[in-house]
DNA sequence: TCCAATGTGCTTTTT
DNA sequence: GCACATTGGA
């Protein structure tokens, strides 16, 4: 089969490999994709039935593309999907077991900041900066789930700051509020995929006799609850081939553990390692650039990546006066090659440290109408009229969803504000009645207990339980794009939108956008539902669908660049306190983490790589001087040129 | 409850 | 320089 054909020895025995633990250290470049495929296709070769094999990714893209390529190939389905994406079908059979119902509602960030931010408020938790407290204790949060401790477990022995101190009592109080909202959070599906494996033996039994042959995208990403998941389903079979690369590690901060990869020969006896070091991207200018960098991480394997695709030409470094300058100097070499038909503007990117970056160069590309594109950013699912309406969704369908309730019941403004909604709150959790039915019986006058609340709240709760019913009857017999229709109309929210005539028309745009999406799904899926559509869209990230049809210049923060290539890379800012960042001042594995970024980034170039740094740069409202960063100092100079910009006189 | 004026403190973000 | 959170008056 051709697609076999051109792999070289290392690729062909991995794709081989038929039982057993198996890694694959795969360099940047080296054709990880393209093994995880082909193996599974080989698998299939073997008569290794399509519903055995299970291959996990942590982007909802990577599962797509990999899921179409072995569709091409074979024209079977395995099932390709994210960690999370599993938790829920796993969850989703058998959460009932832990004591949750089936039909829970998956809270994404912001509805999981929300809810904590109420449980801050119930508990009195009180401090100089809420945000920052927040911040502080969403982390800990996540981070006790990522290790898989219950609140009653928390080791507070190093504790110290009062936050901190008070962190085990709103973790708990967290956890009680999402089940009375019937709610999961992200990291509820790693951690409670967990539980339910660890306390029933015969869940995970059956689990394991579905899923023989375990594939690892990325495996030097996974965290803790991760990396449990996969070695309990694996426990017996051993079929598990993961594939990964410690050197672009870059996500320890959202709990992922290198030493999953680093340990994996310890944590899986006979394991068989295969170093795949041939890189089919880069030129050698750009791969030695690169590699030198990498080798100044202390804590790694030593890998020797090497290509033959020729010297190509020298990294070039650029010193500009200031971020003005910069990017004017990289738009106009982007502008020069589209014109000389080197590169087109697609093949182009700009890779920046932090997001606030990008403004400085889309003025710039504005000003010379060079069309370009953001990947990452804010999604169009997390934008607030978007939401808006997805909350009012969820009301129809979940009705104890208290997160979908406080961001509707004030839309238009009923008078109701947050004392209210949280008197509300408690008393139904109080009456044991979902939030719907609580105020429903209260505006019906038999609520027990019930709550004080004015004429005008009266009638406004009385109109809004009328919007949801008339909603669920709508739900009961027309389309979900009807649904989104009605819900415009009943809610009267394009008339709310219209209050702020800055952002109506762009927001409505966007409501429209959803009904059509709406449309859309319902069309692609074999059996839709209002569950099963708000699921999707909740698990659904900001890259997922990225338009590749036009051509345009690319602009993203170096994380959202791992996984892609580009013919031409510019890897700007790169200044001390800016990348690496100021956060990782002073702590060696934060700024190897930032190394190991920068070596993304630098990886993702085929022909031209540009590394640029300003002098100057404004930074929270002030001019300050930069020094440059010392990653262009750790790429030896035979690999480089060196160019001084024209200083800026405007 | 709501709105406008004032005060603070800055990342990255697969799901 | 900006978003976002708090505060105080209507």
């Amino acid at each position: 089969m051709e697609l076999f054909y051109s792999l070289n020895p290392q690729q062909q025995e991995a794709v081989e490999h038929l039982s057993g633990p198996l890694l694959v250290l795969a360099g940047a470049g080296s054709g990880k994709t393209r093994v995880v495929t082909c193996r599974i296709v080989k698998l299939l070769e073997r008569e290794i039935p399509h519903w055995k094999i299970l291959g996990l990714t942590f982007t909802n893209k990577a599962a797509q593309e990999m899921q179409e390529r072995v569709k091409m190939l074979t024209s079977n389905k395995v099932t390709l999907c994210t960690f999370h994406s599993l938790g829920m079908r796993i969850l989703r059979e058998a959460v009932d077991v832990l004591g949750y119902e089936r039909d829970f509602v998956v809270y994404d960030e912001e509805d999981a900041a929300q809810l904590l931010k109420g449980c801050m408020r119930d508990l009195h938790i009180d401090t100089k900066d809420t945000r920052k407290a927040a911040k502080t204790l969403k982390n800990l949060i996540s981070r006790a789930k990522n290790n898989m401790i219950m609140p009653d477990d928390v080791d507070v022995s190093e504790f110290t700051t009062s936050v901190e101190h008070q962190f085990p009592t709103v973790y708990k109080h967290y956890q009680q509020r999402l089940r009375q909202s019937n709610a999961l959070d992200f990291d509820d599906l790693l951690f409670l995929t967990v539980r339910l494996f660890r306390e029933n033996p015969d869940v995970l039994k059956h689990f394991q006799k579905r899923w023989e042959y375990l594939l690892v995208d990325e495996y030097q990403d996974t965290n803790a609850a991760q990396y449990t998941i996969v070695s309990l389903l694996t426990a017996n079979s051993q079929n598990l081939f993961v594939v990964g690369d410690p050197d672009q590690s870059i996500y320890s901060w959202r709990g992922a553990d290198i030493h999953n990869i680093l340990n994996f020969e310890k944590d899986f006896p006979n394991a068989k390692v295969i170093r795949l070091e041939q890189n089919y991207r880069s030129r050698c200018n750009i791969l030695n650039g690169a590699n030198a960098l990498i080798s100044h991480n202390a804590s790694r394997y030593d890998k020797n990546l090497w290509s033959d695709r020729g010297e190509g030409e020298k990294i070039t470094i650029i010193t500009c006066s200031d971020e003005r300058q910069e990017a004017r100097t990289v738009i106009d070499y982007v502008c020069q090659y589209q014109r000389d038909k080197i590169f087109s503007l697609g093949d182009m990117v700009i890779f920046y440290r932090t997001n606030f970056q990008s403004r400085i160069f889309e003025d710039e590309l504005l000003r010379r109408q060079v069309p370009y594109v953001i990947v990452g950013g804010i999604s169009f699912y997390q934008r607030r009229e978007v939401k808006d309406i997805l909350a009012f969704l969820r009301m129809v369908y979940f009705s104890s969803d208290y997160v979908a309730f406080a961001r509707t019941i004030n839309i238009p403004k009923r008078g109701i504000g947050e004392k209210t909604v949280e008197k509300l709150q408690n008393g139904a959790i109080q009456a044991n009645l979902s939030i719907l039915d609580y105020i429903s019986a209260l505006v019906k006058g038999n609520a027990h207990p019930t709550v004080k609340i004015s004429k005008l709240q009266q009638e406004g709760l009385q109109q809004y339980v009328a919007i949801i019913r008339e909603l669920q009857a709508c739900y009961q017999q027309g389309s979900l794009e009807d649904l989104v229709m009605a819900a415009l109309r009943h809610t009267g929210y394009l008339k709310y939108l219209a209050l702020d005539k800055e952002t109506e028309q762009d927001r409505k745009e966007n409501v429209f956008e959803l009904a059509a999406k709406a449309a859309e799904w319902e069309e692609s899926v074999e059996e839709p539902s209002l569950q099963a559509f708000l699921e999707e869209l909740t698990l659904k990230s900001n890259i997922d669908d990225v338009d590749v049809s036009r051509e345009r210049m690319n602009l993203m923060t170096a994380h959202n660049g791992k996984g892609l290539e580009f013919p031409g890379v510019f890897v700007v800012g790169l200044e001390e306190d800016l990348f690496p960042h100021i956060n990782s001042r002073g702590n060696m594995e934060a700024i190897e983490e930032e190394r190991r970024l920068c070596y993304v980034g630098m990886t993702r170039a085929k022909e031209r790589l540009f590394l640029t740094w300003c002098r100057h740069r404004h930074l929270w409202g002030g001019s300050r001087y930069m020094r440059p960063s010392r990653f262009i100092r750790e790429v030896p100079s035979k690999y480089v040129e060196v160019l001084e910009s024209e200083p800026s006189w405007v």
